[in-house]
DNA sequence: CCGTTTGGAGTACAAATGTTCACTTTTAGC
DNA sequence: GCTAAAAGTGAACATTTGTACTCCAAACGG
């Protein structure tokens, strides 16, 4: 069924089946999916892919499925999967002479969160000062994610509280016991006098370029 | 109810049923979406937030509708709004032996994506592959931002297209003419034969640690 | 040309959904 | 303590939901 181009009314008995017609279907899913960030109910899906019969919604879906860009909750909900993001980060290959990938509008829609952020409710940003994390590429003016939690293992990188200031550190134990290794030989290895005040494990990184400009 | 800004845990002493139990729901709401990347229906809310009616699911809805936290679409359905992606900010300072200063006064939040994404509609991410760029502490596996733009000036770090394939490097210029610069001796200077096939400026950057731990 | 496969339409129905309403319990202000 | 507001319960109910089923027409592969 097609849609006439000028009123949006549904052209009838007009041939459009065909196994490539799915990418139809994805695109108008993400692009739903890109403005309200969820998959709707059948029926409504019935209308926002222009199908006629909710059964038809259901094969469609499942074919989606069975291609890897949804998939179900253990309600049976419908949600998104991997695939579902992937044109919304560049690929990395570009035809020669025509350098502009997909310009299409959703590329914003994969939010760095989900990027970066595991579990939110355990999750918080903190501005790193200093460079005494430098061999480890965590720089003065970045924002690390932290996920909270009162345990880590040696060689993560954590943050801990020092003389009342959090400080980021790669934890390490010795013989003596646990240890803050900075990155950068300039600093000295912390040992905590008494019990190591743990804040949580850096998980990420996220860094603005082109400050001033 | 207060959340201890370090540890997470619920403060105790403070009863569990008042206005500010709602923090609570929206963590439950928060670390779910995470997972799923989607709403569910009042039945699996109730079983998520762990309450007895439907109705109640209703009402916790409705008030975090009413702090911003959650919409509705025209249809309905409840999806996330965008404060529901801040994150907190953590405090540099903290007093030594009682962790936890800052009131919810003190703690500010940030979205990741309003930190490294100013202009959404021309931005678009791209995965590192190689290290031609690690003089600029930009490594393989880090998802750069880009901002889409024709032209940029030299000292920038910029996209382009160089045989078919996108390539982050610096933006440069002498006598003759445009060069993309690797920040890795080991690697070229590349000198565009024909016009430069420029995609964008690189404008921030996320990195995702502790892989695989 | 004909049978098979594929994508979709249409119908039916048990199960689940969202909301309302009256009611109870807890909390907070005085 | 007393009281009003806030938070949660539980039942009721019209609607909507997801799925199973049959049927149909176009596309495909010899």
């Amino acid at each position: 069924m097609l849609i006439h181009p000028l009123t949006g009314a549904l052209l009838p008995g007009v041939p459009m089946r065909t196994a490539s017609s799915d990418p139809h279907y994805l695109s108008c899913l993400q692009d739903y999916y890109a403005r309200w960030r969820c998959i709707p109910a059948y029926e409504k899906l019935r209308r926002i892919l222009h199908l006629a019969s909710r059964s038809a919604v259901g094969k469609v879906l499942e074919r989606l499925r069975l291609q890897g860009f949804l998939e179900r909750t253990p309600d049976g909900d419908w949600v998104p999967a991997r695939r579902f993001f992937e044109r919304f980060v560049a690929g990395q290959h570009v035809q020669a002479g025509q350098p502009a990938p997909d310009t299409e509008a959703g590329l914003t829609t994969l939010l760095l969160d989900d990027l970066l952020v595991e579990t939110p409710s355990r999750t918080l940003l903190l501005t790193v000062r200093g460079d005494s994390m430098s061999g480890a590429n965590i720089f003065e003016g970045d924002v690390v994610i932290v996920e909270r939690q009162a345990t880590a293992l040696p060689g993560e990188i954590v943050v801990a509280a020092v003389d009342g200031e959090l400080t980021v550190k790669r934890l390490d134990r010795d013989a003596e016991g646990w240890l803050l290794r900075p990155e950068n030989p300039a600093y000295p290895v912390l040992r905590p006098a008494g019990a190591l005040e743990l804040m949580g494990v850096v998980t990420g990184l996220a860094r603005r370029l082109r400050r001033g400009a």
